[in-house]
DNA sequence: AAGACGAAAGTGGTTGA
DNA sequence: TCAACAACTTTCGTCTT
């Protein structure tokens, strides 16, 4: 499967400088940050071949991968167990319906203790979430593996296979540095945020898993697309996070609040007025954190905004 | 009427004794 | 374990355009 190529050039501005982001799973316009379809799939190698055997064409270089969303691995053989249980015969390979059974019938027994029916649940909510997060592959993938680990040491007991889901899905969003809050995480669980956020820490506390301090500039790109800013008010935004960080004013600060006041700021710079309201409903950070922010901003930087 | 402002009280997390 | 603390939110009355 390769990245899709009918839009060659960017239906704003013409430009043919379009980029693919692996970590968003999203084609964006490199001129004018115009993002183009969201909805993509990772572009990797289709190397997932498990059933295409026949007629000698078995476009798999390598085997299957051993991928994390598969709850044993897809490593387990098929027909070593089954000589015992299913007919008393040895099957053999030419009779594919026959093979066909046998897998529906290891299926069953695979899923068969606590542990491996809890994981393979969770594999399942893992893959909607990042669905329809629209995220790659392998961000899903390094999710199995976190929630894989809290389930071997025991961590799921008491919470919920949905949130502690949930929770490893936004951790490796954070290591991954996709631009996803909690929030987005929580609306499609139709969870609270907060129980996600708790478990979050939880996980990451006791798994030991340390992820890089999330910078506001992670979220420009996004929020500039959401809020229809062209490209120069990105870099303004952009420069002035720069500033920021560099006077050290984000530490210990909501990231997505500078984020915010950076785009108030630049909004006015460039002649591209957002108001704080619509800043605030796309960012999710109040009216009044904008304001402190960006007043603080002001003050350090000093900027002047003639409004 | 819409947007910005800021005071005051409340929430939930972190830190340090 | 608890209290102090900082950041942030909610709510709401006021001012400005």
């Amino acid at each position: 499967m390769s990245v899709d190529t009918t839009l060659v050039k960017c239906p704003e501005c013409n430009s043919r400088d379009l980029v693919y982001d692996e970590n968003r799973g999203e084609r964006h316009c490199n001129e004018c940050g115009m993002v183009l379809e969201d909805t993509m799939i990772d572009p990797g190698a289709e190397w997932r071949t498990f059933t295409q055997d026949g007629g000698g064409q078995d476009r798999s270089r390598v085997g299957a991968p051993v991928s994390s969303l598969l709850h044993d691995r897809g490593l387990t053989t098929d027909i070593d167990w089954q000589n015992k249980d299913f007919s008393g015969s040895a099957i053999s390979h030419k009779y594919r319906s026959q093979m066909h059974r046998m897998r529906k019938w290891q299926k069953r027994a695979r899923t068969k203790g606590s542990k491996e029916r809890n994981l393979s649940e969770a594999l399942t909510r893992i893959q909607y979430i990042c669905s329809k997060m629209n995220l790659p592959k392998s961000v899903a993938e390094r999710s199995a593996d976190i929630y894989r680990k809290a389930l071997d040491e025991d961590l799921i007991r008491g919470r919920s296979i949905e949130v502690t889901a949930g929770a490893s899905v936004f951790i490796a969003n954070q290591q991954m540095l996709t631009a996803r809050t909690v929030e987005d995480v929580a609306i499609i669980l139709k969870l609270n945020p907060k129980e996600i956020g708790r478990t979050y820490r939880f996980l990451k506390r006791r798994l030991m898993i340390r992820t890089p301090p999330p910078s506001p500039l992670t979220y420009v790109s996004r929020f500039c697309s959401e809020l229809d800013l062209n490209s120069d008010t990105e870099n303004k935004v952009r420069e002035i996070i720069k500033m920021a960080e560099e006077k050290e004013l984000t530490y210990g600060k909501s990231p997505t609040g500078i984020t915010a006041a950076a785009l108030y700021i630049a909004g006015y710079q460039m002649n591209q007025i957002r108001t704080q309201r619509e800043i605030s409903d796309v960012t999710n950070v109040t009216e009044v954190t904008i304001r402190n922010r960006y007043k603080g901003l002001l003050d350090s930087l000093d900027f002047e905004l003639e409004i």
